[in-house]
DNA sequence: TTGTAAGTTGAATCTCACC
DNA sequence: CGGTGAGATTCAACTTACA
């Protein structure tokens, strides 16, 4: 790591790097990248590559020999491609791979064996799938997606509000039903054959930045293939980095991404959650004269207290915030004070919620 | 392995033999099983409690059988069962195991070095799982099961065409859609509290054994707990074997499992219900492309409203759904976001509806 | 009896700022 | 780094109570 340019200004953003993405990821600084989405080969037919001790003649045991060289191979490219990643990221990163149960499972113990802290596995339900045309199987129809964070402690990024918005007002699950590439997104090389033979669908990582990632972050795909994880931060004004073996890739990527414009900063803004509105002090009610001292509380089912000048309340033998007399009263390991009392203004009970939104309306 | 006695007579059909699995699966004749079905402890590492939003305890897995020290503890606990489990397949037998993210990545690696096939990973998609409460990940709304064979020329029973049937008569795919197991099906012990804390529904190993095991074939089950691939074999004319620990578990089990009929084959035949028109988000539409962030609804009266990356709308001060906003700008209580607003296509006015039409044809 | 409302529950690795 | 306390957070299905 070269000490003498910080971090971030020595990052190669917006481009697409050549060669092989464990050398170039170990070329960049390390703690520098907020998300990796990887999309590793998957082929085990490693046999052809591998050097045996001898030449002897296969048979039972060479073929249980090779499947397990080929296995060890494969595990052997994970562990390092994932080290390699895993010191990039900053301490509160994450990673999405993307597999099927050919490697999935390898990868998911090795993300799990490095530190990694899996957050959720989520499964790619396709639409239109391709039918397992032998009846001997079934139908392939998934493929198998594992966020996980740097390490246990890590607090990943998580745009839960905007991923219920996406989920028309419902907690997003773990499975995704979104259709394969195809029609006008999958790129085509001049033979009009596909440019690439795995591209993802552009729905797919819509969903995965939005909800794992902030406007100005920088998102490392080291198996960048056509650029889909490129086109699609580079629309919602995240930065990449695209790492890609491939020079025919690497053209068809970089003229495809180059079409692309950013959207309005407007339609970058995502619905947020209440834990990110600034905190009010219910005392600031009391000092605003927007309640006052001595002036009654009512909970839910008709329980009272009383305000008192320094923003506690009391109400029986309990006394304390508006949360732990809420607490008290119902026995319960915690309670939102704010939703749980009310006051009456002309008749009518009004929560103190709509105090605190008033004074949120004036800080903004 | 007794070589008296062949070794299909000295099999304990359709009982519940008690101890460690590993122990108990040794003590029988190898090669004598047609299918093993495999729910072993998860290794969940729960923490803290875990409240509602109505500030009710959630029912954690917090038994002791499900606690593992380390990975190292469940890898080689994993190994020796599957180990166990191998050596009694018969050479065309295979093996389903179900598993979460805590652990399955780690069984299925294991499945594949030991040299089971692996033919399938199907995802159970619960229609109905519990929240994540605090709104910190995304539901975990899927379990997977791991379909594999006991190496990679056996030749694995796969009903094909009664599969089919069971779809609706098509092709059925790696994704199954099965509620949870509760109401009616659900067992309780003498107190009123559920018996067992994960027991699968029926349905998910009706679809198991109707598909790759035949009438009369020989199902073992080393997790028993309170027996359900026992009562699904047995009403579908399969022997079991059951192996459990626990002498409650057992003993449930054991209740369950006696008051079960065989069914008339008549009653094989399954009832299919017909599916609702399924939910579309709108936020699919964005993330598809067919919307992009920044482009303009308009509304019946020439209303305005732009499209947010999150699938929400913004329009004049008011933010939200297509249907909330729609419902702001009409001061109305509520509002059908699908048939009021309008996008432009070639100088056109087309409804937003439209885009529903064509991602509901592509989910058929 | 029937319809509606309120209550319960499920394999869960489930907070975070501040002192 | 650890302790403290504010305060944010849920979906579908079934069961029970009651009109």
């Amino acid at each position: 790591m070269n000490k003498m340019i910080p971090a971030a200004e020595a990052l190669p953003l917006n481009q697409i790097l050549p060669g092989d993405c464990i050398e170039v990821m170990n070329s960049l600084p390390e703690g520098s990248v907020d998300l990796i989405f990887a999309d590793p080969p998957y082929n085990l037919q490693l046999k052809g590559d591998l050097h045996r001790p001898d030449n002897s003649k296969v048979d039972a045991v060479d073929d249980e020999w090779d499947q397990f060289a080929s296995f060890k191979v494969y595990d052997d490219f994970t562990r390092e491609w994932l080290a390699a990643a895993r010191r990039l990221l900053k301490p509160n990163g994450a990673i999405w791979v993307i597999g099927s149960y050919h490697n999935v499972f390898r990868m998911g113990a090795e993300l799990q064996n490095q530190g990694f802290w899996i957050l959720n596995d989520v499964v790619w339900r396709k639409s239109n799938p391709m039918p397992n045309f032998r009846g001997k199987r079934l139908t392939n129809a998934h493929e198998t997606l594992i966020w996980a964070q740097k390490s246990e402690d890590s607090k990943a990024t998580f745009n839960y509000e905007a991923l219920k918005s996406l989920n028309e007002g419902v907690q997003m699950r773990s499975d995704w039903v979104i259709p394969i590439c195809n029609g006008g997104e999958r790129l085509k090389d001049d033979n009009g054959e596909k440019a690439h033979p795995t591209q993802k669908p552009e729905a797919l990582l819509h969903r995965v930045l939005v909800g794992t990632t902030n406007p100005g972050d920088v998102v490392l795909d080291p198996f960048f293939g056509t650029g889909t994880t490129g086109a699609v931060a580079k629309m919602l004004g995240r930065e990449f980095i695209g790492i890609e073996r491939e020079e025919a890739y690497r053209k068809v990527a970089e003229k495809r991404i180059s079409k692309i414009r950013k959207f309005d900063k407007e339609a970058l803004t995502v619905s947020t959650s209440k834990r990110a509105e600034p905190r009010v002090a219910f005392g600031q009610l009391v000092e605003r004269g927007m309640l006052r001292p001595g002036e009654t509380l009512i909970g839910p089912r008709g329980q009272i207290a009383k305000v008192r000048a320094d923003g506690t309340l009391i109400s029986g033998e309990a006394r304390g915030s508006i949360h732990q007399v809420g607490a008290a009263l119902e026995s319960a390991p915690s309670c939102n004070g704010w939703t749980y009392w009310a006051f009456k203004r002309d008749g009518k009970t009004v929560s103190i919620d709509v105090l605190r939104q008033q004074i949120r309306a004036e800080m903004r």
